[in-house]
Parts: structure tokens; sequence; C-alpha cells
RNA sequence: GGGAGUUUAGCUCAGUUGGGAGAGCAUCUGCCUUACAAGCAGGAGGUCAUAGGUUCGAGCCCUAUAACUCCCACCA
């Protein structure tokens, strides 16, 4: 084996080879279990970052764990047309050539959107490859190829038919940049400083007048009344009357709704149904008329009679200006509040009156809130159930309608003769009522999402009733981030009942954010994003993988950082070292490797196959839990720490030795880092193939082989008791060695007396462990030399000759406070075991093992005692 | 305004049904010991946010409080 591993030597390759062996393909016909995560489908013309490199390593390495167990593992992949984010790309780019698509007209722009997929496209999942995800690519979909076209459709179809979707004239967001609606969850949310105005109306027929706030004085073209709140005492013998809209110069009522708060600005509101969501909602309970008075490229329109053409912006300075003329400007307040802003293009909305399409939503929030509550489907972690709750609790109709150019167009047909709406599954040719052939498509697209909704069984080929959808739907585990529990989540969902009749995945993991190692978002602006390509170029794909998972818990956001992508990198090295020795052990000691029940085990060996076996049990529960970042826990200790510190170094002597010794200890060796490998290959899959194939008696591939199972039979838990109290010992000679200033490289004398087997044919061990140079047993302290350090416990004495340690003086105190601590332990268990209530009411089990922990002490304290007075 | 989350070592985070406070990184000390100096060994470092309560026993359960984060709503 090489000297050290570089990921780029092998990760290529071995990613070529998994597919030509076809690993990566899911069979529809196998009696295998299923089991099915389908890809949240990245934007197709995005780049791999951060955060996408997390979630494919959490789904793949859960996806690689279940294919080790026998499932028939499918990972889907896909890609998402992202309507209009990436429409309003392609409109930029256009914009760069002085062109506005409108110049070029729907089917040249599409031609611009297609060219824009191809350019860009396709990208991304080449860098999923990188990271080494094991997706089943023969099922690759597009939420805009042909199939998904057909689900779109047909889903769209069934909806219509059903009355859940329907054309309805309401105030909606509209991005007047995008010049689109937009669904509510589209909105995004900002503080803007602005102003508020208070504005005079004067009062019809008298001298006074009546003071409004606005935050929007240019939308008082669209006023039709004032509201006050019914209990508002200044303004109970007002309502009713009438005020003059400025300018305008119209009567308009000053009407009273509980709506308007007593105690906020001057207590009336002035009312723009068109323009303002809750206004429009007043004007619904009055009858109020709804006047537009802006455009939908954002410019006034006629209404606003000399102000049309202005746009919004405009017009509203020169209006304050000449409502300032007219002496109607009470006072101009700063002001800050939240605005609605574009999601992708972040310029502020604004709230007009169109005609859209709705999907009818509460019969289907019914059923998908229904399905949680039953448990059919489960969140993970489980408290984002009540988000989910909470949203589909609180849920309007879905704006579906965008007018957009681009992605999935709405398949309405109108009869140009009689008005008829018409939709089918093919378009339809002939009007069904009149038998007109002129028919007109609606122009608008539908919302990106409404295809995402579909995903997990669009994707496997619905609405025809496909082997793959009888074979992997319902789909298992979906894994995504939780800022789309709305966008997708719900909709997923609510789809999947409706359409199928099934619930689309049984379980949800949410996973949280990656953010820098401040706790900061990445992103561009801040210039604090780590491009994973760069990770994987510098220090591999497993290190990225391990990296971003390792420290993560479920639902929780995450740092990450260069230094964790180096500490992962240092565990490979320190894997690879380990397993280089080993096998290159292996390989010239040139002795059968045999079965672990063929072998007479040592106590170190048992203690490791002791081990080895509860992190087997609390990896596999780990991952069962989808608790990745907890497994990297768990198999991270087991290696350093059990296997190379421990055992590793225990197993030295009888390494170096020859015969049955030597070949029990190989095989140990052996047994044990194969398991490693497979444990840890969901999570790096590169270099635990790359060490597999080294060692002797591999199969074709790791990929392929079984995931560990815990067996009773190799729970040695006497000999692992033992095993533990030889390390305590040597910990405390270590410990003995550096108090007294021994270097690391000076070897000292060990004297043991004990009584038990086990140690006693473990000497060369203990030896190897504790730094000894010679090591004798005793049958007690009188054959001890003169002048010892003495390291007890309650099993055995290990005497270390002062010629070789320094300081005597400094032994004592350190006896002396080993006393103290025991002491410190022997009164704990002594409170413990008189406390009437403990006796009375806690476990037997726990009752008796704090007196098995006195006993104990006790014994340690009479060896110190002795030790003491020895030294004395 | 409503909801959720977080608060444990200098930093990042674990902590299962309540039963002796843990890891990684950083730091200090000693070691190039024939897998690994990308390493080995040892150490120091914690009023588990605060105040009450339940319990024989609380980091964990209950009640308040504080700080920070996020989501939803959007009072002109």
């Amino acid at each position: 084996m090489e000297k050290s591993f570089i990921p780029s030597n092998y990760e290529e390759k071995i990613y070529k080879m998994w597919s030509e062996k076809g690993y990566f393909k899911t069979d529809d016909n196998t009696t295998k279990k299923p089991f099915t995560i389908v890809m949240p489908p990245p934007n197709i013309t995005s780049k791999l970052h951060i955060g996408h490199a997390y979630g494919i390593s959490i789904m793949d390495s859960i996806t690689r764990y279940k294919r080790m167990q026998g499932f028939e593992a499918l990972l889907l992949p896909g890609t998402d047309h992202a309507a209009l984010a990436t429409e309003v790309k392609v409109v930029e780019r256009l914009a760069e050539r002085g062109i506005r698509k409108e110049d070029i007209g729907r089917e040249a722009f599409q031609l611009e959107m297609e060219k824009w997929y191809d350019e860009f496209g396709g990208l991304i999942l080449n860098q999923f490859k990188k990271v080494g995800i094991s997706c089943d690519w023969d099922r690759y979909a597009f939420t805009l190829d042909e199939k998904r076209c057909k689900s779109v459709r047909h889903s769209f179809y069934d909806l219509y038919n059903k009355g859940l979707i329907y054309q309805g004239s309401r105030i909606t967001n509209w991005c007047s940049t995008c010049k689109t609606a937009l669904s509510d969850i589209e909105v995004e949310y900002e503080n803007d400083k602005g102003h508020i105005w208070h504005i005079k109306y004067p009062i019809e027929n008298s001298d006074k007048y009546i003071i409004v706030a606005t935050t929007r004085p240019e939308t008082m073209f669209g006023d039709v009344a004032v509201a006050v709140n019914p209990k508002d005492k200044r303004y109970k013998n007002l309502v009713g009357t009438n005020v003059i809209l400025p300018i305008v110069n119209k009567p308009i009522p000053i009407i009273a709704d509980s709506y308007v708060s007593v105690e906020f600005g001057t207590g009336m509101v002035k009312i723009t149904p068109a323009h303002d969501p809750n206004d429009y909602e007043i004007g619904k309970r009055h009858n109020l008329e709804i006047i537009n008075v802006i455009n939908l490229d954002g410019t006034m329109n006629d209404n606003a009679g000399k102000y049309a053409g202005m746009t919004t912006t405009e017009c509203r300075e020169k209006l304050v200006e000449e409502l300032a003329g007219l002496g109607l400007m009470e006072k101009i307040e700063n002001y800050s509040h939240n605005v609605g802003h574009c999601q992708r293009c972040h310029s502020a909305l604004e709230p007009v009156v169109t005609k859209q399409w709705y999907v009818k939503m509460d019969g289907l929030a019914k059923r998908a809130i229904e399905k949680v509550k039953d448990g059919t489907i489960k969140f993970h972690p489980k408290r984002f159930e009540k988000i989910y709750f909470n949203w589909l609790e609180n849920i309007r109709d879905w704006c579906i309608s965008r007018q957009l150019w681009s992605g999935h167009r709405i398949p309405v047909f109108t009869c140009d003769k009689c008005g008829h709406q018409m939709v089918e599954i093919e378009d339809p040719t002939v009007c069904s009522k009149c038998g007109c052939t002129n028919l007109t498509q609606d122009p608008d697209s539908l919302d990106t999402w409404f295809s995402s909704a579909l995903w997990p069984f669009s994707t496997l080929g619905w609405p025809e009733n496909t082997k793959a959808l009888e074979k992997f739907y319902p789909t298992d585990l979906m894994v995504t981030a939780y800022d789309i529990i709305f966008f997708w989540v719900a909709r997923m969902i609510f789809s999947g009942l409706e359409y199928t009749d099934k619930e689309p995945f049984s379980d949800v993991l949410m996973h949280g954010l990656v953010r820098d190692e401040l706790g900061r978002k990445m992103s561009k602006s801040l210039g604090n994003g780590i491009d994973p390509l760069d990770i994987i170029n510098k220090y591999g794909a497993d290190s990225l993988r391990f990296a971003l998972l390792i420290g993560t818990s479920v639902g929780m956001d995450s740092r990450f950082s260069y230094d964790k992508a180096e500490n992962a990198s240092n565990f490979i090295n320190k894997l690879w070292n380990a397993s280089r020795f080993v096998i290159e052990n292996v390989n010239k000691a040139n002795v059968e490797i045999k079965p672990i029940n063929e072998l007479k085990l040592s106590l170190a060996d048992k203690w490791i196959l002791t081990e080895l076996n509860s992190t087997v049990a609390a990896i596999t529960k780990q991952y069962d839990k989808y608790d990745v970042g907890m497994a990297c826990n768990t198999i991270y200790d087991f290696v350093w720490t059990k296997y190379c510190d421990w055992y590793i170094e225990s197993a030295k002597p009888s390494l170096y030795s020859e015969g049955e010794s030597q070949q029990t200890t190989l095989s140990v060796l052996v047994y044990v880092l194969d398991k490693i490998l497979k444990m840890l290959h969901p999570i790096m899959p590169f270099v635990t193939e790359t060490i597999y194939a080294e060692i002797p008696g591999h199969g074709e591939s790791i990929m392929v082989e079984s995931f560990p199972v815990a067996t009773k039979e190799l729970n040695f838990a006497s000999a692992h008791k033992t095993m533990n109290e030889v390390m305590t010992v040597v910990r405390a000679i270590r410990n003995a060695r550096k108090e007294m200033n021994v270097a690391d490289n000076v070897k000292t004398n060990l004297f043991v007396e004990t009584t038990n087997r086990e140690i006693k044919n473990n000497l060369e061990v203990l030896k190897k462990l504790a730094n000894g140079k010679e090591i004798s047993l005793i049958a007690d302290a009188s054959q001890a030399p003169e002048n010892c350090t003495i390291i007890v416990n309650d099993l055995f004495k290990v005497y270390i000759p002062n010629g070789d340690m320094i300081n005597p003086e400094k032994e004592l105190e350190r006896l002396n406070n080993e006393l103290t601590k025991t002491e410190a332990e022997i009164a704990r268990a002594e409170r413990m075991l008189g406390n009437a209530g403990f006796l009375a009411r806690a476990p037997q089990a726990l009752v008796d093992a704090e007196k098995e922990k006195l006993v104990k002490y006790n014994e340690i304290k009479s060896n110190l005692l002795e030790a003491i007075k020895k030294l004395g």
C-alpha cells in the first residue's frame, strides 16, 4: 500500500468501477424490500454549493447503509427547471444585449431558455458524482421533461375537473419587475426605512378635517372610504359622514370596522381595496368599489389623473409636494416597517387585483394534516410538525399562475366564440360546447413548485401505473432543509395524498443549514462561502462528506470550516495507516487468516470484539434514526481510540511473536478492520473501497457487502471488564511516570502482584502499554524491591523501583492525593447507601452497583494505605 | 403580535427512560516508542443561562425570567 492515501488517485476510478458494475442500478422486479429516497432536485443551472453537498451526503450515506443491509436501495436523481428563477436570469442576459423578452416573442424566448438549460444545465449532477453519490442515474428526471409534463398535465386536469382549480380575481402579490403574480410564500418581508405621511382629508360641508396616516400616499387615488374603529369614541359621531378625497375632490364615507386599531396612528385609515390586502378585506365587508390605480408595470394609470404614466415612486414625490402646497400635509415622520419583496428579484411588491388561477386548499390541507397527525408521515425532528400544522391550518388558496413564458404552460383552453373553458389530457382542438375550432390557450405558466409537488411520484412514472411506482412508492425518506417545508414538503404531501391516495413518503428528515465557522449564512456578499469542490480537491470527497456530517444533529444548523475538513483528512490518514500496518503485517507473516470462532482469543482480542459489538449496535441504531452525525462520532471514536490507541498497541507483542498467538492476533485485527470499513463505507465510500481491496479474502466491492450485525457470541463481558481494569492501571502508571518526570523514552521495570489469571496471562501486554523494560510477577509486597512507586487498583498492584523514578517525596504526595480521591468516592457511596429514600426507591440494580463500588474503593483504599506505609 | 429553537470547557457541539458532567479543536507538558509528528502519552480547563419547584436523586421533568437565533403574521 502507498504510504498515504491520495484521494485523487482513486476517486474517479472507483466511481467509474461502481458505475460499470451496475451497482447504482435498481430493479423494479426484485423481491428485495425497497428503500427509496427521491433527491430534492437542484435547479438545473445551479452549481454545487455546500448545502447541496451536505444534503446529498446525508442521503447517500443512508442509501448506502440500506443497500448494505439488503434493501433495493434507490436514490433517484433529478433537476428542477425553476421557472421564475431561471427566467429572471435569461431576461437579465437578454437585457445585456438590449433586448426585452417582449421584443422577441414567446417562442423565441423559450428557445433562449432552452439554450440556457443546455449551456449551464447538467453540470451540477456531475459535481454530485464527485461527492460519490450512488444514484440510479438511469432514472434521472427533469421537472420539464416529457414524462414530467405529462404528470403536470394530468394533475392539473384532475384538480380542475374536481373543481379544485379555479380562476379568480382578487388581490395578489405582484412583482412589477418580474411582471408576474407570486404566491404568498414567495414574498419575503424586509424592513424598509420610509416615511409615514399624515394627510388632511376635509370633512364634507365643514371647515374641519380628519387626518389619515399612510405609508403609500400614491394609492390615495384608489381610496374609497376612511375607516375608524367602531369603539373609538373620538370619531363615533363622524361615522356615516363623508370626507373629501383631496385632489380627486370626491366624497368618500367614513365607515366603522373593528380591523382599525384605536391606538395606532390617528386611528383613521384610508381604505384602498385595490392595493392593500387588509383594505381589500374591509372593502369586501362593506361592499366598496375597487379602484385600480397602478398598472402591472408599476406605473400609475388614468385614475391617477395627471400623475398617470409616472412610476409609483415619482408619483409619490410629486403628490406629496402638491399636498404640502395645498396645506393638506399635517406632518411627515420617519418610519420603518416590513414591506413585501420579490423572493427572486428583491424589488418591493405591489398588492394588486388581478385574475389568477388558484388551487383550493382547505380540503387538501385537511388531509395533509391528518396524515401527519396520525403518524403515517413522521417528521424528524418532530417539532417541525408544529410548523407544518401551523402553516396548513392557516393556509389560503394557492396562486399557481405566473405571468411567465417559461415552465409548464397552464393547459386551459378557451373557445373564442362561446367562451367555454376546457382542460383535457391532450390539447383540445374543438370546443366541446359549440364545436368551434378557434381555441386560445391561457398565456400563463404554472408556479414551478406545482411540478415539484408531484416529484416523489412523477419521477416514478405517475400517472402511468408503472412497475417502478408499484415497487418504490410510497417512498421511504424525504431529506431536505427545513426552509422549504412550506414550498415543498407540505405540497408534496397533499399532492401525493390527492393523486395517488398514498402518502408520498413515510419519513421526513429535516436538516439544518450549513453556516460558516462564525455561524453566519454563507453568501456571495459576505464572501464567506466554501466551495465543496475546493474541499474535494484539497482533501478528497470522503473528507468533505465526513466533515459535513460529523458533529451535526438532526434538524440543527451546523458550521463548516477548512479546519473540519483537515480533521476529517487526518482521520482518514489514521485509518489508512492502521490499515496499512495490519495488512502489511498479514502479508509479511504469511499466515492464514482464520474465522473468529476457530481462534483462542486473548484478553485484548475479547475486549476489542466486545467493543466492536457494542459499536455495531450503536451505529446501527444511529443510522436507523437517520442520525448520521452521531454515527460519525461513534465510528471515529472506535477507530481512533479503541482500535488504534488500545487494541493495535496491545496486539503488538503477539504480533511480533510467531505461531498461534500471532495468527490469532492477525485474524482479529483483520476481522475488526473489515467491520470498520463496512461501518464507515456509507460515510466514506472511496477510502473504504480502496482499503477493502487490500484486505485478504475481500469481495468484489465493499459497496455490495453486508453491513455488520452485532452478535451475542462475540460479547465477552468478563474479559472486557478485566481489560478495562488493565487499562485503568496502565493510565495510572503513565500518569505516575509523568508526575515523576520520567521521559517517554525511558523504560522502567515493573513488578506485578495479582491473583487475577487473565492479568497473569497478559503481562506482556501490560509491559507494552505501560512502557515497561522488564515485567515480573511477585507473590506479595515482600518480593518487591525497596523504594518503589506503587500503583494500585482493586485487582492488582504494580511496583516500579524508584531507581527508575526520581522523587520519593513527590511519590508520597501522589499516593496521598489518590487516597483523598478514593476516600471521597467512599464517602459518596456511603452517603447514597445511607439514604433511606435511595434504598427504598432506587432500582435494585443501582443499589447493588453502589454497594459493589463501595467494596472496590475500600479495597483500593487499603492497598493505598499499605503502599503509603511501605514508603513512609 | 403568534410560534419554534438555542443557552453545557477558550471555540464547535454531544449528553438516550432522571442515577458519578463528555468528545473534537485550541491550549500546556513530555516523547521522532519499528502504522501514523497529519502522530503518541499525560495534564489543565465546567455554579450545565438565572431563580424557584417536583424527586431519595435534576444538565435532563415543571413554573417563571433573561439573552440570542429562526419561522409565521404584516397596524394604515
